[in-house]
DNA sequence: CGATTAGTTCAAAAAAACTTGAACTAAATG
DNA sequence: CATTTAGTTCAAGTTTTTTTGAACTAATCG
């Protein structure tokens, strides 16, 4: 059991951590060959190049190549450069405010973005409503909608503030736990 | 066309509405069905009852049974008592700080507890480790991870507030748009 | 340049998720 | 009580998503 070498089969602790991994996943949407993915790296003290992540994980080339592709798309993976290399090279990145940024950037923003165009169109057809007490129904609950989004917006710079692991947020003691 | 008889075709700016909330439940995970049936108790001006969201949508009873079941257990909606009438009414949660707790507490936080409990027993896996360099290096890599759990249980709590519209986290200017 | 290596693409296969509807349970009505 | 009504359950069917692998492009090597 050499000391060094990345061992082809995975280790007890590896497989725990890629599960973990998987899971998380597939709670943001992801599939799970792109938890793999990560987490195999994640695991990783060095550098790993495409064969080897076909390899450890036995999964096939195209799932790897998609999967890889998705993950620098979300600057989840970033290539490394290795002078005299001719291979890939991937390593993760570990900042988890990144890590959310580029998935909230990639897989939420456009839908937010999309959807406030769509309430402002809805606004024209509300208007179009005939019956007066019909239109102020559907016009008080555009507008909760409308308010929801708004919060939703609001949200995002709080979300990366606290997930950056400032500790700022209220210098009275923090919040209870309400959940 | 009678203006107070809820009308058993979508209106067109119903039909928007519900398709918003039908993107809004895939983004969140959850099916078309349940999107489309708060959607549509959502737009109502009335508790609807079963068969009257059977009909309005066309879904089949099984769908609407089990998505009405759902959204129950998420508190997304209500059952509405209505005195001398047998079928069961249902209105839908307004509250958006109540619809997020609600979702979050059904889907995320199970997950969330079990994953910490997962993250302690690789603490065991990697306390096995032989060699001390690549002990050292899964230890850092575990405590990462458990950090990264930790700031997402300090963010549950800012959610609900600012998603309940409060104003306040921040006597400054709020936190410039970062996204 | 021809051969080899690296990686991507995409159509088809496999797997997962969702929906349907017919059979069922439970409760209220006459 | 028998019958009707209300709603649930779940196996089978459908749709969607994910994975595979063989054919392909592009780049490097000898």
């Amino acid at each position: 059991m050499p000391t060094s070498a990345q061992s082809t089969t995975l280790q007890p602790w590896e497989i725990s951590m890629i599960d973990s991994f998987v899971r998380a996943a597939g709670l943001i949407g992801l599939p799970r060959s792109i938890g793999e993915i990560y987490g195999v790296l994640y695991c990783s003290a060095a550098p790993m190049d495409f064969d080897h992540i076909v390899e450890r994980l036995g999964i096939s080339r195209g799932s790897a190549s998609q999967g890889l592709k998705t993950l620098r798309q979300l600057g989840a993976v970033r290539p490394h450069y290795l002078p005299g290399v001719r291979k890939d090279h991937y390593v993760p990145e570990l900042s988890m405010e990144r890590l959310v940024r580029g998935f909230l950037k990639d897989q939420f923003s456009p839908h937010l973005e999309s959807s406030q165009q769509r309430l402002a169109a809805i606004e024209g057809q509300v208007a179009a409503i005939a019956d007066p007490e019909a239109r102020d129904h559907a016009s008080a609950r555009l507008h909760t909608l409308q308010s929801w989004q708004a919060r939703i917006r609001k949200l995002l710079p709080v979300v990366f503030t606290v997930l950056s692991g400032v500790q700022a947020f209220s210098k009275e003691e923090p919040p209870a736990d309400i959940i």
